[in-house]
DNA sequence: TCATGTTTGTGATATCATTCACATATAAAA
DNA sequence: TTTTATATGTGAATGATATCACAAACATGA
């Protein structure tokens, strides 16, 4: 699963490039992937290629983009409008995927203001936004002390899944998704493989 | 691998709480992982606990510590100061990690500046700064279209491990370590697994 | 001090993921 | 049209990970 968002984006690479089909071998290699690895990959969710021809990329990717994508506008919120929630709310590439930032929270009301496109609100209006566009999904960039209690609200608003940046682990109930990213272990670990590589 | 950075936020988790001891199903129940599973983490790095006493916390964050962590502080650049760079270079919890990014790089003659405590230098900079710190680790945040060349020019100059917020599959030395964080894939993901879990 | 119940540590077993190997299809060349 | 070289698609074999099951250790309380 994890894979077909690499693939996805060396699809893109490939197109780019002015390529219209893909083998196996060409898309495992730039995908860092077996060859036989890409087509066990594709037949398990049916993609099928032509034999001798390879993969057609536009083909392929719209193949990957109705596994992966959801049709319609995905409306979301991000809680925490400090360095890193700042960040998230211009990033444009959001909105090409048809994630769409309804709006942001901040407990601080020197961040809040409404003249951005995207209003960075009070906490008080959280529930308000979220009933009115039924938003599932929220990134969450509040501080690590915070974390646990705004995603506790969040939950109960009837929040599904949601991005953390917080470096903590959660406690979540089972019926919500979260992804948690820590940009610290992140950066460690690839410190911990170099060091690796280099014996 | 993954896990133990998982197990340390959970064990700083719960000595914030005044636990001083886990059992590996208090620390599985809280990683998502079994208590087997832990166990045999643990005794894949040689780690041993007490039979019925479970683990002592803080001789098992430093038995993790030494395993994932570099001792002496580790000098990295940032190279690309748009909205996630500048997100990055204020965060305080990479110096608390012995991460100690040293400067900050861009193209643009209005994003560079010396006045701040990490100093943005234009791209020129980019060979004396590396050689003077003996920097090995990198954050690539530039534009897409940029990417590939940047951290081509980074490979040359000798940098061996990449944190690259690109969206893209950077082509790269065999001896080079890349670890992409993509968080359009994240969300999408996050996305796709919500839908998944409401049926 | 001793019995007891709990938790570790780890082989054996089961599940999941990757690679191998090859029959099959077909685009391209003759 | 026929041949041929090259990719795919997929069972079978291998390898990696996770779970099970249980003996051994030992903190705790009688
Ligand atoms: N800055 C980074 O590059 C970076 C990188 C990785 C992770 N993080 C993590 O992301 C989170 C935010 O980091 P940051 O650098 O943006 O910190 P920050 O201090 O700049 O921002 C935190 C924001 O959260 C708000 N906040 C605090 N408590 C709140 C609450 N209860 N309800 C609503 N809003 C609340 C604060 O007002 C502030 O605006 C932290 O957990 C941090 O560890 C940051
Ligand atoms: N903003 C986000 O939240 C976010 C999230 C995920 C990923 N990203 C990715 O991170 C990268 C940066 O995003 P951003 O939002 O900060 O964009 P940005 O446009 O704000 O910043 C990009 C910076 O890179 C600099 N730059 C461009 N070409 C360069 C070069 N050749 N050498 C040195 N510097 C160069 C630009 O001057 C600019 O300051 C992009 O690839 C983007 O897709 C951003």
């Amino acid at each position: 699963m994890k894979r077909l968002f690499t693939y996805r984006l060396c699809l893109i690479g490939f197109k780019r490039k002015g390529f219209d089909r893909v083998y196996s071998y060409t898309l495992g290699e730039s995908a860092g992937a077996s060859a036989e690895q890409v087509r066990k990959d594709f037949s398990i969710f049916k993609i099928t290629g032509n034999k001798r021809g390879g993969y057609k990329i536009d083909e392929l990717l719209s193949a990957i983009e109705d596994i992966i994508k959801h049709q319609e506008d995905q409306y979301m919120i991000i809680v925490g409008m400090g360095n890193i929630g700042r960040a998230l709310v211009q990033y444009k590439r959001f909105k090409l995927r048809k994630m769409i930032i309804v709006a942001s929270f901040d407990v601080d009301p020197s961040k809040q203001s409404k003249r951005w496109n995207i209003p960075v609100l009070p906490m008080e209006m959280l529930e308000d936004i979220i009933k009115k566009f039924h938003v599932k999904i929220a990134i969450l960039a509040v501080t690590e002390i915070s974390a646990q209690d705004v995603a506790n609200r969040l939950f109960d608003l009837g929040i599904k899944g949601l991005l953390n940046f917080a470096p903590i682990i959660l406690k979540t109930p089972d019926d919500v998704v979260v992804n948690n990213i820590n940009l610290c272990d992140e950066l460690e670990s690839v410190i911990y493989y170099t060091q690796k590589v280099l014996e």
